[in-house]
DNA sequence: GTGACATAGCGATACAAGAG
DNA sequence: CTCTTGTATCGCTATGTCAC
């Protein structure tokens, strides 16, 4: 670096993380919330202040240089530490403007968001609360600074991930109250194999439980509609002769307000262990141990039965 | 043609230095 | 101490250039 520390302009390390994650200069100017040519302009300073192009033109993205590369971890470091300086003293949910960025599958969405919006607004009026539809466990949405918190089932974990399991949640039968099959001789196994199911498979899911849990007894059932998304579910559910099994949980939620019944799984079947998955770097940050909270009270919140 | 980056020129703002 | 002026910095719009 040409300048001592006095003379050098903090903001640029931040407008250099901005390019590392973006590899675009316009990209990284949306995030700072600048024009393209004043992270232009940011980018030519950075380039002055490292001696180097640090960034370079490579087909459609800025590729970083062996010297950007090289400063990258440095940078992101030092970043973490200021990020959890200024988060140690100053956090107060009652007045802070705090955005937490959360990434969860979606069946958790009716099980989590009831009692934690309404904590929130009661706790932190004025944090917003990004989601994402992660699907299953996206260890690098974690690694990439791209969410806060995973709420989600949790496997292979990166081993600079934390995680702490929040609930176990066993799997029900959910169906119409007037299902021709299902009302008159209940959920026993050979009734809901008679039955075509609909299967809600999450992006990341490979195998479902069901399935697996089927094959030990040497059963399998009739899958007729797959849904990527666990909205659609219910309704499908409500206007159709297909059942489907979900967790018990997100069932107890659904279930009285789509006028469905649900009952317990005819076959043995492992409950979904649901966790919550963070990052090593937001492990002491004010506001992340705050919101997990916040998080791990919602679950734990009584449901309305 | 379109999208993305670089550059020129301009205006707003901050700051230091000097005059009153 | 306050006001004025000069300078530096930064972000903006407009435009040029280049790759796809």
């Amino acid at each position: 670096m040409k300048e001592g520390l006095g003379k050098f302009d903090l903001n640029l390390l931040v407008a250099f993380d901005a390019l590392m994650t973006e590899r675009g200069v316009t990209r990284a100017g949306r995030r700072l919330g600048i024009t393209q040519a004043a992270m232009s302009n940011t980018l030519r300073r950075l380039r002055t202040a490292f001696d180097d192009a640090l960034f370079v033109k490579t087909g459609a993205r800025m590729e970083p240089t062996p010297r950007a590369l090289e400063l990258a971890g440095m940078i992101e470091s030092a970043l973490d530490l200021v990020h959890e300086a200024l988060d140690q003293d100053s956090f107060d949910p009652a007045t802070s403007r705090y955005v937490f960025r959360m990434g969860m599958v979606d069946y958790t969405a009716p099980l989590v968001f009831p009692p934690l919006l309404e904590q929130m607004e009661r706790n932190a009026p004025n944090v917003t609360l990004e989601v994402a539809n992660t699907g299953d466990f996206h260890g690098e949405m974690i690694e990439s600074g791209e969410v806060d918190l995973i709420l989600s089932r949790v496997e292979d974990l990166p081993p600079n991930v934390h995680h702490r399991l929040v609930r176990e949640m066993p799997f029900v039968v959910l169906f119409r109250p007037d299902h021709p099959v299902l009302a008159h001789g209940g959920a026993t196994l050979k009734n809901v194999l008679a039955c075509k199911h609909v299967h809600y498979y999450p992006p990341g899911i490979e195998e479902s439980f069901i399935d697996v849990a089927l094959d030990k007894i040497n059963a399998h059932r009739d899958i007729a509609v797959k849904l990527e998304s666990f909205g659609m579910l219910p309704t499908l559910v409500s206007q159709t002769d297909l059942i489907a099994t979900i967790n018990k949980a997100a069932a107890d939620v659904v279930a009285p307000a789509m006028g469905l019944t649900s009952a317990p799984l005819p076959f043995p079947c492992p409950p979904l262990q649901l966790a919550m998955a963070w990052h090593d770097r937001t492990e002491h940050s004010q506001p992340n141990i705050w919101f997990r909270e916040q998080v791990q009270q919602a679950l734990n919140a009584p449901r309305p039965q």
